[in-house]
DNA sequence: CCCGAAAGTTAGGCATTGCTAACTTTGTTG
DNA sequence: CAACAAAGTTAGCAATGCCTAACTTTCGGG
């Protein structure tokens, strides 16, 4: 029994590790293209430039960077020109920015300052389940009503 | 100032990724120095085999990142044998171990499977801050005096 | 004691994500 | 409209972190 309970719990484990790696390589695509959104709501369109100077890259891994979403089909743009989110992009820009609020409106709620609960959430968005997010959201709509 | 606010806004943004990225360097040593201090409690040393089994990589992956962590000096080893921590990688390992049992009891205390709670904190230990770790240790700590 | 299986290592490969330096394109402005 | 600055691209480099395949070392049972 011992051995089998030690292989299952190594597997358990593996399993976890496996689910954060795969988690790290969506991380950055959710990240340029909830940047991206953010942009094109506030000025109209993405650039280069825009991405780099937020990202704290420079202009030549943006560039990079944009060529690989585009192949994996979350963006498009010519050279040259500014970046556009593809409906696929849209879709994972919404999610992401849903679950970044979620988190760092739940981090507040708990006092953190909202600097700090934004620069966390930043990290914390793409390691949550949805199991975890659904408590995140049950605990603020408590909130919101002891305030009421 | 319609400028200046968004160079701070770019910058504000800028330092927050950057802070993401630093943690994503230490992410993988914590993940080993955690695991080898486990494995050193519980089954008195670590081996490679021991690692790869729960980390879901090959042998190879983990000689490889054994190696670099001896070069960091969390970890010594000699070849073929045993893996041990250094000061510096227990220090490490317990400060790792410490945030995992607290985002973990914190997630479990909103009703989260134990499961599920231990698999998000595998992911979201690394990236909470000082602040937002004493917000869920106050958490539990009001939770706890409520049972009471 | 030796020999085979398990453990560990090495070599070589690949994608990602960053960089700098050198270049081209764009667009503004004098 | 020409020239220049800003933006964008390309090429080439490096570290990380993963892999497979081939090799070596260790160790326990016959």
């Amino acid at each position: 029994m011992t051995s089998t309970d030690d292989t299952d719990v190594a597997k358990r484990h593996a399993e976890r590790f496996q689910r954060v790696r795969d988690a790290h390589q969506t991380e950055l695509a959710e990240d340029y293209v909830e940047l991206i959104a953010d942009l094109i709501a506030q000025t109209g369109e993405a650039r280069v430039v825009d991405l780099s100077g937020r990202l704290g890259v420079t202009n030549a891994t943006v560039t990079n960077t944009i060529q690989r979403l585009q192949r994996d089909g979350l963006v498009v743009s010519k050279p040259y020109r500014a970046i556009f989110l593809t409906e696929k992009g849209r879709d994972m820009a919404l999610a992401a920015r849903d679950r970044h609020m979620i988190v760092r409106d739940f981090l507040c709620s708990l006092g953190v300052d909202p600097e700090t609960a934004d620069a966390d959430a930043e990290g914390i968005e793409h390691h949550v389940s949805e199991a975890t997010l659904d408590a995140f959201r049950r605990s603020l709509v408590a909130a919101a009503k002891r305030r009421a």
